[in-house]
DNA sequence: CATGGGATTGACT
DNA sequence: GTCAATCCCATGC
């Protein structure tokens, strides 16, 4: 069963934490959520932070949707949007343990399906191997085309290891990356961890 | 209507 | 390590 608007509705840091472990489908592929990055309008990083815009209106929509944008012109993003409507924050997602559909996933990618990190350890390459596009944009994230289920039980529960965002210009302090310790899937390692590092204390208002 | 930036990737030196 | 691809959309005139 996918996941529920009430389980997007809450902080977008908590949703991008437990997002880990979650299961992304979309058509006869899907992968096990291994990385997330944490958006929101209250910080410049965010595509909200410009205000309610024809671009920006799905991010301050209700909670469980697809936001999905084209990046460079070239590559897809596919984030899921949090919090309650009318504040603009959503999870991007990163990176996939690649679970179904690995033949498919593989073609879209032109790449040899056995190099299993070469299908989803990024978020252009995740949404070109999910076949993520444009029109996904605004989608229930529990109805599809794209949908997210929670963590599957033989997986327990997984440990989180939390790091700068990944790409970004602007707020770069802000340790908003969430990545599944120790996978070997993740786009980018983990950063070593810098003590007295700047601890987020979350969005305000959020 | 013209311009410029961007949450990336892959190819190449 | 460097760099180009490529296009949507926000902004400004």
């Amino acid at each position: 069963m996918p996941l529920t608007a009430g389980f997007y509705a809450r902080g977008v840091l908590e949703v991008a934490q437990a997002l880990i472990g979650c299961v992304v489908s979309r058509g006869e592929a899907s992968g096990i959520i291994v990385e997330t990055e944490a958006y929101h309008d209250s910080e410049p990083a965010c595509h909200a932070h410009v205000g309610l815009t024809k671009r920006t209106s799905t991010l301050f929509g209700p909670p469980g949707r697809a936001y999905v944008y084209l990046c460079y012109g070239v590559h897809t993003m596919l984030n899921a949007v949090c919090e309650r409507e009318g504040v603009g924050a959503a999870v991007l997602i990163r990176a996939l343990e690649p679970l179904e559909g690995i033949e498919l996933m593989a073609a879209r990618r032109g790449v040899e399906p056995e190099r299993r990190r070469a299908l989803c350890s990024g978020p252009g390459r995740l949404a070109q191997a999910l076949g993520v596009g444009l029109a996904d944009n605004g989608c229930d994230l529990g109805l599809g085309p794209v949908t997210i289920c929670g963590r599957p039980r033989r997986l327990g529960d997984p440990a989180v290891q939390r790091d700068r965002r990944i790409g970004i210009r602007r707020a770069t302090e802000l340790p908003w990356r969430f990545c599944l310790a120790g996978s070997p899937y993740l786009s980018v390692p983990v950063a070593r961890l810098e003590t007295g590092a700047a601890v987020g204390r979350g969005p305000a208002g959020g």
